[in-house]
DNA sequence: ATTACTAGTAGACGAGTAA
DNA sequence: TTTACTCGTCTACTAGTAA
């Protein structure tokens, strides 16, 4: 019931922004801002009500008109939406992720020295990685991203077939990690759907001083 | 009515395009876009066939998993919230205002050869104003972004007196149309809101062939 | 003019459930 | 499991009105 109302809410802050209540106090009546919110007076008046309770807005009401303007915290809620659109329409060259450093099963090191991928990846990536892979297990709310990774192109490293064992596809993507390059291997969809393997030429935890439980940022290119 | 629930489906429309579905076919089901929104799986359901019926989303309804994706038309709903954020937050450098072009009383030809004044416009404007202004009358929804001008410092020209006539002080703005240097002179608040004068050292109804009702866009520095 | 209270109501929501 | 129908509830709105 909390987070219910912050949508109307959020909406009538951002009429009141536009009308640049974020920069000084603005001259709006309840009937004014119900006009642009297609409602009633009554219910905008209710609203500013509600942005006051919220702690969003502070007012000074005249005799006449009252004067409103946001506050830190309003112009706070509505960054935050604002981001969320610049993910929606700014994610064209490359996607952030959070992760925790986690000590992996040693699959990551067993894959990644076997001979028929290092030649492929000095050849695709544009370096031969050290033996072992840094695990990071992505923070909830950017799991999703790994979705726009499997469908953006990326770099494929081929399976092959070894003394009978099949080692598959690998996708990769290039990416930096405070401005170190290394490439990103996203999980297939059914296992441990929000660890991704991190390549690097450098031993990513020794150079950046890693151990677990650390939280790294990863900045992934994409097609 | 039409307009009312909008901005509900904007909202729904949103989550989607953050799980990626603006690039792609995504698998989402009712559930999951429920619990984004903080809704029942029903009303999520409800949600996404008025998507559908607004033609914001198009959908292939798999046995198992829908698989959803934003149309053209959902995708410039975004964009159109998107941009307005964009004027909230990225009003800092310059404010684009449009106007048409209307024939003033003189009064901006009068003043603007006063001596007084003319030496400051070459001091503090750069350039010597063309005797006589363009006057534009705003379209209605750019009125406000005169209160945002009016709020930011821009270039006080000073009053003076002459011959028992006072000259008040002139608050200018730099500008420019059409990549052409002008400025922007803001109406106080109790006269003509809707109508401001721009000076610049061409004549800029020949320079650029305009005549009364023609459309124009000023872009402002704004400090 | 304003802002905002109270009261009555339309419509949005979730529970139950079918397919 | 899904999606989505019907239906009862209750919220959120507007009208009327006071200050």
């Amino acid at each position: 019931m909390e987070e219910e109302m912050d949508d109307k809410l959020v909406l009538a802050l951002r009429k009141i922004a536009l009308m640049g209540g974020m920069h000084d106090y603005i001259s709006i009546s309840s009937r004014e801002l119900g006009e642009m919110l297609a409602m009633s007076q009554q219910s905008a008046s209710k609203r500013i009500l509600e942005l006051l309770n919220e702690g969003w807005i502070v007012r000074d009401l005249g005799a006449r008109r009252q004067r409103i303007k946001l506050t830190d915290k309003g112009i706070e809620s509505l960054r935050r939406e604002y981001s969320e659109y610049q993910k929606i329409f700014e994610t064209r060259d490359h996607i952030i992720i959070h992760g925790e450093v986690v000590t992996g099963m040693g699959e990551g090191q067993y894959y990644v020295t076997q001979e028929g991928y290092q030649d492929q990846f000095l050849a695709k990536l544009g370096f031969k990685p050290y033996e072992g892979t840094l695990n990071l297990r992505l923070i909830p709310q950017d799991i999703y991203k790994l979705d726009i990774l499997r469908r953006s192109s990326g770099t494929l490293i081929k399976g092959f077939e070894k003394s009978g064992r099949t080692f598959g596809d690998v996708l990769c993507h290039l990416a930096t990690i405070q401005n170190i390059d290394c490439a990103v291997v996203v999980p297939t969809r059914s296992h441990y759907e929000d660890v991704v393997e991190i390549l690097c030429k450098n031993h990513l935890r020794r150079t950046l001083g890693l151990v677990d439980g650390d939280l790294v940022e990863v900045r992934i290119s994409i097609a």
